[in-house]
DNA sequence: CAAAATCAGATTGGATCCAATTATGGAATT
DNA sequence: AATTCCATAATTGGATCCAATCTGATTTTG
């Protein structure tokens, strides 16, 4: 019932860069040149370039023909974008796992803020972030859906690590994400709902 | 002021491919040998793979490691999911753009509909019906929300043609797009974003 | 001297070849 | 006869090589 995570180099390498670029390695327009990041990572460009294509897809990079990739240079209109999707798309993936969430969920989410609580390094931090709300909204099982929140996710959490609020706001987003599972354990859509939105808006709010 | 359009081999063969897909030619769940497709379209793998990477991003296609590429099936939670997002976010980018829109955009969007008052083939006519809403949407200049809604027309686009909603619901589609257009015009904001979610709404339940 | 043209180097996109994985068919075994 | 096992073919992913495009400096020209 499981479909192969595909462990191919380009897709090891796309997850490797992502990293270099969530911790900062890699700074927004910067430009990526195939050949050093060849060396660097020990591939051949093959896989290298199929992994750019798949980061400029999150947005992590932008790439003009012939002209190479850069890190991706984010504009207050695109952070404005990402969170203003964020906060119609994922209440309505709560809404929909909030009936089918079930003890194991809760424990999962719980145990990954623990996790989030002792992680300093950015790129951990952010899929921490990511792996909390995808335990909350996963049980929705619209994948569709979910895809979209994912990639979304990833430039947010790229634009958080710039702005360096996902240190900043460590605690305070911690905070949030434990009154929102609580409000998910008792069932409290109308709560639940309000909190993720206020969580996002803040969130928001921060990186401006 | 332009961005390059970037006329590489790989995104011309993924226009082809797509345009292959919405016509029916390819049918869900068909397997897309590279080897077969590099002979038809008369290019190496090396684009083509890049070519069904991008189109996989879109939902066309589905890829998985080693074992191929087929052309994606639709199921009902899919399209649910894509008309649900839809209804989210394309009235969020009408209203952010209809303070914006000008004679010159009416004057497009008008050209596109009678366009596609002419047009049968199903690639082009969805086509057509993307640049209908991209005329109204893009003045509202947020990038990163048109990227996210495009991409979701595209397998929206798809969805349609499949259960050829596209060409039964030609004659109301028109309709509608003309009302919402006379709204956009009117600079009535509610009345366009009301008859911008039922258009939606109705190109749902005739997809289901 | 400024601006345009041009030429060499650097860099990306594409074609081809090789390696790794999967699918297929037949033989061996029970 | 059905099933497992194994070998071979088919197919995909990756490495290398070649072609096309861009970049930068130098030269040429007004």
């Amino acid at each position: 019932m499981e479909l192969d995570p595909k462990n191919t180099q380009a897709v090891l390498v796309a997850q490797e860069i992502r990293t270099l670029i969530l911790n900062g390695v890699f700074t927004p327009g910067q430009p990526l040149r195939q050949d050093a990041l060849c060396e660097r990572l020990n591939v051949s460009r093959t896989p290298l370039r199929h992994a750019l294509q798949s980061l400029a897809e999150d947005g992590l990079v932008e790439v003009a023909g012939f002209k190479g990739a850069r890190v991706a240079i984010l504009d207050q209109g695109m952070v404005d974008d990402l969170f203003q999707m964020r906060m119609l798309l994922e209440p309505l993936a709560l809404q929909s796992a909030l009936p089918r969430l079930t003890k194991v969920d809760f424990a999962k989410a719980e145990m990954v803020l623990d996790a989030a609580e002792a992680e300093q390094e950015p790129s951990r931090l952010s899929q921490l972030n990511w792996d909390f709300h995808r335990a909350l909204y996963g049980p929705s099982n619209r994948e569709t859906l979910m895809r979209t929140i994912q990639q979304i996710n990833t430039a947010s959490a790229f634009a958080e690590v710039i702005a360096n609020s996902i240190g900043a706001r460590r605690s305070d987003s911690a905070d949030e994400h434990r009154r929102l599972l609580e409000a998910c354990r008792a069932g409290d859509q109308a709560s639940a709902s309000s909190l993720l939105t206020d969580h996002l808006r803040r969130a928001h709010v921060a990186v401006q």
